[in-house]
DNA sequence: GACCAGGCACATC
DNA sequence: GATGTGCATGGT
């Protein structure tokens, strides 16, 4: 298995190059987009970013004082706007109260309490924290998301049962814990994902099918 | 006009 | 513990 995720890595990266995860200009950037970008696409999630960023609040002191109403105003493009302004609020809430808003202070603790943490946020769940602590803090732990269980399930490297941990744990095992790999993997996998709709797409990257049978395995 | 997108909490059985 | 449902916009 070692050796398969390790073939599935370079096949990727040949095919799609660096993905330059995670796009944002600051840590709290990233974490208030892995709130947003939860069953929503990153197109609508960049609107609803530009929108805070025009109008200068994404930072924490500055979202924090802002009404529900019009935070809810500013994220409207990225969906499911009421619930994600109550996520939003109860995070941030959780960063003022434990760690008085400094990314350092929070990148400084273990990285296991501090998942367990994220974790105890309503509206965080496992997705979320590890996009965190992976993409906003650097920590070597492997995001799970929808396409990294279809791709893999799909080409019958995990059963139809595995859930979120056992499919972390699966690269958690056999991979190296090196933030960098972590990061680029799951960004090559959504990228793969992604390309799962595209039927103009010949033949699949990370196996030998191609034509009508790789249009199936997608199907 | 249906279908989907880088989930999560909550209700119900 | 498993399964179903609400949340909502914008692109294809």
């Amino acid at each position: 298995m070692k050796r398969k995720l390790g073939l599935i890595y370079s096949k990727l990266y040949n095919a799609f190059g660096p993905q330059h995860w995670w796009p944002g200009d600051s840590s709290f950037e990233v974490m208030v987009g892995a709130i947003l970008t939860q069953n929503t696409s990153w197109l609508n999630v960049e609107k609803a970013i530009r929108n805070l960023k025009k109008h200068k609040v994404l930072a924490p002191d500055k979202l924090s004082r802002l009404s529900s109403r019009k935070t809810a105003k500013l994220i409207r493009p990225a969906g499911y706007y009421n619930i994600k302004t109550a996520r939003l609020k109860e995070f941030l809430n959780f960063l003022l109260l434990k760690y008085r808003s400094n990314m350092r202070k929070m990148a400084a603790v273990n990285t296991f309490r501090l998942r367990q943490e994220l974790l105890e946020v309503k509206g965080i769940g496992p997705e979320t924290a590890d996009s965190i602590l992976l993409y906003a803090l650097n920590k070597p732990v492997f995001v799970v998301d929808a396409y990294t269980r279809r791709i893999f399930y799909r080409h019958g490297l995990i059963n139809k049962e595995a859930d979120y941990h056992d499919v972390q744990n699966l690269f958690m095992r056999y991979l190296k814990r090196d933030v960098r790999v972590f990061n680029e993997y799951h960004a090559l996998l959504v990228r793969l994902g992604k390309d799962f709709c595209l039927k103009s797409k010949p033949k699949c990257v990370i196996c030998p099918l191609r034509g009508r049978d790789y249009a199936k395995l997608y199907a």
